[in-house]
Order: structure tokens, then C-alpha cells, then sequence
DNA sequence: TAGTTACTTAGCTAATATCCTAATGTAATA
DNA sequence: TATTACATTAGGATATTAGCTAAGTAACTA
């Protein structure tokens, strides 16, 4: 269960457009790692990519990427693993998960609260 | 449909500790306005309230308060009606409805292409 | 072992965010 | 009409964030 303070860390670290991308782009599998190319049978989630990679696609420099994929991981919307000199990054799905069930509960709750004030179901409207 | 920018704007607003808890408890009407409680009659949502009676609720100033409120309206996770020399604010259920949509499809995509690539579905887990 | 690749850390600047008080606008009320 | 209540706007101080370059660390490669 995400406690407020991992919550707004959540929304923090998504509130940056290029943070936001890079969730993107990890959770839909939008990049490859170049590495994985080079090393096709190597052990790795084929979604997962690399720091260089995903920086590949932004016009800001390497640490730059570095700093958000950290607040990212920070903020647990997608984990890291050190593989040799490179750093596997991949969607941590359990809290997106999560979130999904903060919001879905906040809206069944709501809902069910309307009904019993005004006796209007939303099934009604 | 809410676009890139749109949800921007949400992860920002609910980003802020201060922000989050008037979002929560318009939400889940942990305020009640003062006002409703001398005109008992007067129709407005019963989880309705108003600008300084959140602002009591709080060790910051009302203009401070104001402008949280404004950047929750500007996201549309609220919304504010004016009646007489009062400001009402009510949840906008449609955009968190939206947001939970948002999230549950992320975490059906993401089960669907692991299941396509590890041949491995989450309920066998 | 020397060089290369991958990434992080440190230190800096510019922009943005968050708070305040004072002033202003507007509606209700005495 | 004067006063009070509710809310916003304006302007300013301070903190945080987002970007950069340069330097450092760790692992691979020739």
C-alpha cells in the first residue's frame, strides 16, 4: 500500500515532461537497448533498456537522463539493475498497479457516497 | 481523453503535500463550509466547500491557499462555482475516473505484452 | 595494462515554485 | 452608506528544480 508521501513522490517525479516520456517510453517498450543488438541472447527483459539508450532520444546530456531515471527510481515507477558497465532499467509494474487501484477507489468510493447523499445512482445519469 | 499536457498538469497539482490533502478531502468531503451550516438550505453539493474554510484547515495563509486551489482548478481535478461573495469547490470525478482509466489500461497493456513475450500470464504467478 | 564505454557525482547557474504581506475587488449586512 | 466577510491580485523573499560541464568510478576490451 503507496503512503502519501511515496504518492507525491509518484506525481513528482511524473509531473516533468521529459520524466514522463522516458515512463513512457520504458512501460511501452519504445526503446532498445543498443547493447541488446550487439548481444541478442543475453539474459534480459526484452523491454528493459539502458541509461545511454533512452538518453539517445532526449537533447539533454547524459547526466541530465541520469538525474530523472534516479528520481524515477526514487519514486519506485521503475527499477535499475547494474549488468557489467551497464544499467538495466525496467517498469515496476506492482506500482503502477497500485496507483491504478488509489484512483479506481477514490472513484467507487465517490460514487457510492453520491448515491447515498442525492439517491442518483451514476448508472442513472 | 486526457492529453500529455493535461496529465502534466495533474502530476504537478497533486505533487504538493498541501495541494494533495485539499484534493483529498474534497474529495472524500472532510470539510464542511461554514456557511452551509448558518443556511442549511441553501443548494449547493453537500461535499461542497469553500475557500476559507479549507484555509482554516491549514497553517498557511488564505492568497496561499487561493492559488493551491487555482492550480487544482487549472488541472481540472476540481471544479469552483461562485455564489454570492463564495467559492464553492467540488471534485471533478470526471477527470480522476479518467486518470484511473489511465492507469488500469498501462497495467492491462503491460500484462498483455509480458504474457505475449514470456508466454508467462499474471495469474499464473 | 592502457584505453574505452557506461554511468554517477560535484559544483554551478537560471528558471520555477512556494510562501508571505499589502492592496484590491466584490458581495452581504448592519 | 459604511462596515464586514470572502476571495484574488501584485510584488517580493527564499527554496527547490532542471539544466549544464568537468571530473570521478567501475567494468569491459584490445
Amino acid at each position: 500500500m503507496l503512503d502519501m508521501e511515496q504518492k507525491l513522490k509518484i506525481f513528482k517525479a511524473l509531473s516533468n515532461e521529459t520524466r514522463f516520456l522516458i515512463f513512457k517510453n520504458v512501460f511501452t517498450g519504445g526503446y532498445t537497448c543498443s547493447l541488446d543488438k550487439k548481444q541478442p541472447g543475453v539474459e534480459v527483459n526484452p523491454i528493459a533498456t539502458c541509461v545511454s539508450t533512452i538518453a539517445e532520444h532526449f537533447n539533454f546530456s547524459l547526466p541530465t537522463i541520469s538525474a530523472h531515471i534516479k528520481e524515477l527510481k526514487e519514486a519506485k515507477i521503475i527499477t535499475v539493475e547494474k549488468k557489467g558497465n551497464k544499467v538495466y532499467i525496467e517498469p515496476n509494474i506492482q506500482t503502477i498497479r497500485e496507483m491504478a487501484g488509489c484512483f479506481t477507489t477514490l472513484v467507487k468510493n465517490f460514487d457510492e457516497n453520491r448515491e447515498l447523499f442525492f439517491n442518483d445512482p451514476v448508472a442513472m445519469q
